[in-house]
DNA sequence: GCCGTCTGCTTAACCGGTTCAGTTTTCTGT
DNA sequence: ACAGAAAACTGAACCGGTTAAGCAGACGGC
């Protein structure tokens, strides 16, 4: 594995510009205590040798950071590749920690006991500076295991049960309403959600907006049922409902994937798509353009979400107020997948 | 950000034994030195205490790992999320990383300009004991960059042009093969293949083998159209094919995104599937069974692939020899989108 | 009884940075 | 010209581990 030069050091510029250690991280850091003529010496030597500073000696200084932050994605492995959301926040999260050269670590694990896991060794082993956690759950045990840490974190979702962390949040329950007035104005009496894991903040967040939204619009059947974002969940589920009678005239998936499957299953059954059954799907996606008929859609923009986020970390880190933050909601997409029945 | 306490050290564990620092070490890293009998209260004592050893602090002794290697992935970031296939790579390499406490950072960048530069900073600074490579190009420039780093590298593809690598590679060729026997005995004469970039050296084991195989069952019109991955290349790709008179009857792509996107484009232009057109994806995915018809795939174990990839950078890092692997190509998974013509 | 060896532990150097406390040099004012 | 202050720089400690070298005490052999 060829390279066999040693790595620069700091003590390598000192010995070439015939000054001390200190002088040359002075200079490196322009900090005051050095000549601005010695420190363009310095500076050049440092860019001649091809200098950088070693990551875990800055890390192991006094006060030192070790200029990464980590992300869990606690998803069953084989589903998780279809969501756009994950590869999306992480692309945002590092558009906002390249200008810094801060890193991020990734783990995905299978079940919560092992996320929490990692982000006690993250902090005790001084992996990380800090952690973005995603899905805030009811009661998140979480939220108490990163509190008492030395481990700075950002919550995705609340704000409700975030305390006494800082965290991002979409106003879900005002896009839901939109969803709902959208497809009420469209003629459809029976809705139904197929939501996300009951033991989500956002689930919940949803679902009770759905559920008053449809009582205001005087629909009378309106109802939630909890699915777990699996294509395999998605499936069953609109089978399930397709196959009652007086089957609702509506959908609205809480993500794309299960979105897909559900067209899937409408396609099956020879229940027309949208003339029988609209579709809606929360996040959009290349997928939902991909499909036929394209489906109609809540489109977040989650690049920017991961870039707030990586900023607010940041933030924190630092040692800034805890603060909480809503960013901008969805927007509702309308393509082929909704219209007015019989249509 | 709670956690007041401060991080204990080995210097805390060494004041409760009653012993030095050294002691401590020996003891801790299971090495001789040290009495059973101290070893043992040693150990309690750490354990009571909660210690973990400081990863800058281990990194930065002479000879000391820093304990993470680093992917980038290098596409076009909204086309990302969609290819389960480097959710499912970083899943396999987790779980050969987990046994041995090491962590996995990830980065997702716009060019190879930018990847390259990844890997400079990453070496530089001691981020990262080594790297996994994807996607392999004809006379790939980052072979060379990492080779003059002290940067420990494994690609995955090749072998040409994976010298003087260690590398990991699938039977492409003999899989595509299948594939054009498989379309061939159900009838078919006018195969396209929509293939990845052509700079990918496996894009070009494909090409060559699906040309060659269709030349052997005597299909005089085969041909492969390269393109770039992203469901746009596949709509516009397809479309075009499909406009043509004497038009394909059956289409491989080289990924799963583009097939979908073909399917759909199918379907707008009436052109039904399977049986006026057959379809291929290679790599399988829940995409392709949430899809109607379901898509006739090729299967591979990337979860497996991504083990194996961990396992040799291990090994590689360790100061092990080159080594060249293959594992087991991918099996066809025929589904609704293939079948006679005109069935 | 004395030498040599092994065991169990300590001491100290080292990795590559940062930073504080001094020390020397240069600048400023009168 | 010279005191005093500011600027430029040095030396050493520190972060938290690992490890080579040194050393005291126990043990065995002859």
């Amino acid at each position: 594995m060829g390279g066999l030069m040693r790595r620069p050091t700091i003590m390598d510029i000192a010995k070439a510009a015939g000054v001390s250690k200190g002088a040359v991280s002075y200079a490196l850091n322009g900090r005051p205590g050095v000549s601005e003529q010695t420190r363009g010496r310095i500076l050049a030597i440092a860019h001649d040798l091809g200098w950088a500073p070693s990551s875990p000696a800055r890390a192991l200084s006094p006060g030192g950071r070790v200029g990464a932050i980590g992300l869990v994605v606690d998803r069953p492995a084989h589903s998780l590749g279809l969501e756009p959301f994950f590869m999306q926040l992480v692309s945002g999260i590092e558009t906002e920690l390249a200008s810094s050269g801060v890193d991020l670590l990734l783990q995905v694990t299978e079940d919560m006991g092992a996320e929490i896991a990692a982000y006690r060794r993250w902090s005790a082993e001084r992996r990380v500076d800090g952690v973005v956690m995603v899905d805030l759950r009811v009661d998140d045990p979480r939220v108490r295991v990163v509190e008492e840490l030395p481990l700075p974190a950002v919550l995705l979702g609340g704000p409700e049960g975030a305390d006494p962390l800082p965290c991002l949040y979409t106003d879900d329950a005002g896009a839901m309403r939109e969803v709902v007035h959208y497809l009420a104005a469209l003629g459809h009496r029976r809705i139904v959600h197929v939501a996300g894991p009951e033991e989500f903040v956002h689930t919940r967040a949803r679902v009770g907006a759905f559920l008053d939204a449809a009582e205001q619009a005087g629909l009378g059947e309106a109802r939630s049922v909890y699915a777990d974002y699996t294509g395999e969940a998605g499936t069953k589920t609109t089978r399930r409902l397709l196959a009652t009678q007086d089957r609702p005239t509506a959908l609205v998936y809480d993500n794309d994937l299960m979105a897909v499957a559900g067209l899937g299953v409408a396609h099956e059954m020879g229940v027309d798509v949208p003339s029988q059954l609209s579709i809606v799907a929360w996040d959009d996606s290349v997928l939902c353009r991909l499909v036929r008929p394209s489906l109609t859609a809540i489109a977040r923009d989650v690049v920017s979400y991961g870039r707030m986020a990586a900023l607010m970390l940041g933030a924190t880190i630092k040692g800034g107020p805890v603060e909480k933050r809503e960013v901008s909601r969805g927007e509702l997409y309308p393509r082929a997948s909704t219209g007015p029945l019989g249509a």
